[in-house]
DNA sequence: CATTCATGTAACGATAAAAGTAACATCAAA
DNA sequence: TTTGATGTTACTTTTATCGTTACATGAATG
């Protein structure tokens, strides 16, 4: 399939509301800067919206962010867009009457399990407001390098 | 797009060869376990014969792991197979004029790339020997839970 | 040494998850 | 009340993965 983009998106509408706040916040502005379209901005803003990230209003282009952006993890926000999607995929078709067929789908569930219990730990430590810094942080040294 | 289980069809395979070494280990063999198509077997094994972890004969049904399963990690088998593949994937299409869309690309490579050296370290603890392990003695409990 | 069967590899079609698109109900604001 | 926003759903398009077929190359056996 199509690589998913719904976690850099996610980051992409709580970071440029978090920075544009005094700007247009319509979900039609914000499919500009993220390249896309209205419709994927909203319903990313809904699952935003119901894993407590975002407080948006029907009719109104005003939304905010939920909690403070230190508050907000890489994680949080891909749990909200991506739900229980895993990283790693077992493949669930094999062979039930062979020993390794029989048995590698529940040993390979403990082991990807492991895996991604280590990237969602460092999903944790990694904060909206990070991210929001470093985007800053960039854009400094992009318009003045000799400067800082 | 469809989950890759290129990862998990590996593992089988190379399990399936330390296993069932004495038996028949044709590609077409394999796949009935994995319950895919000897092509896909075949193409696999190539990946894992490039990347030294399989040593195979054209021509001959004789493939032989080319380390010991304990010399071998799920992330060997990962790179091997996965080649330099992300675990997560940023938006390469964003508005390069927009703060947020023209820094954001580099943000996310940066913090994307803390989470797949967290899960990378994860996949280098488990070993080709710990998951054969696991196989067996799924395997001894189902046929006698009372046994042992 | 020819037959048989294996691997190695490439090309092409099928499948399926994601993104794109369009439509419309609901609500806010002037 | 008119305009324009969000919220949501249905459908189409796109594309990475997997399945299928084909065939060149090599091993093994009589």
């Amino acid at each position: 399939m199509r690589y998913s983009h719904k976690l850099s998106d996610a980051v992409h509408i709580l970071a440029y509301i978090a920075i544009c706040h005094d700007g247009d916040l319509s979900s039609t502005a914000i499919a500009a800067s993220v390249e896309s379209n209205p419709a994927l901005v909203r319903r990313l803003m809904g699952a935003l919206r119901r894993a407590g990230l975002l407080a948006t209003q029907q009719g109104s282009a005003t939304p905010k962010l939920a909690r403070q952006p230190a508050a907000i993890s890489l994680f949080d926000i891909y749990q909200a867009v991506e739900g229980t999607g895993n990283l790693l995929h077992v493949d669930d078709k094999t062979n039930p009457h062979c020993i390794v067929g029989g048995n590698i789908q529940d040993t390979l569930r403990a082991a990807y399990a492991e895996v991604q219990t280590a990237a969602e730990a460092q999903m944790k430590t990694i904060t909206l407001a990070r991210l929001i810094g470093d985007i800053l942080t960039r854009e400094r040294a992009k318009r003045g390098p000799a400067a800082d």
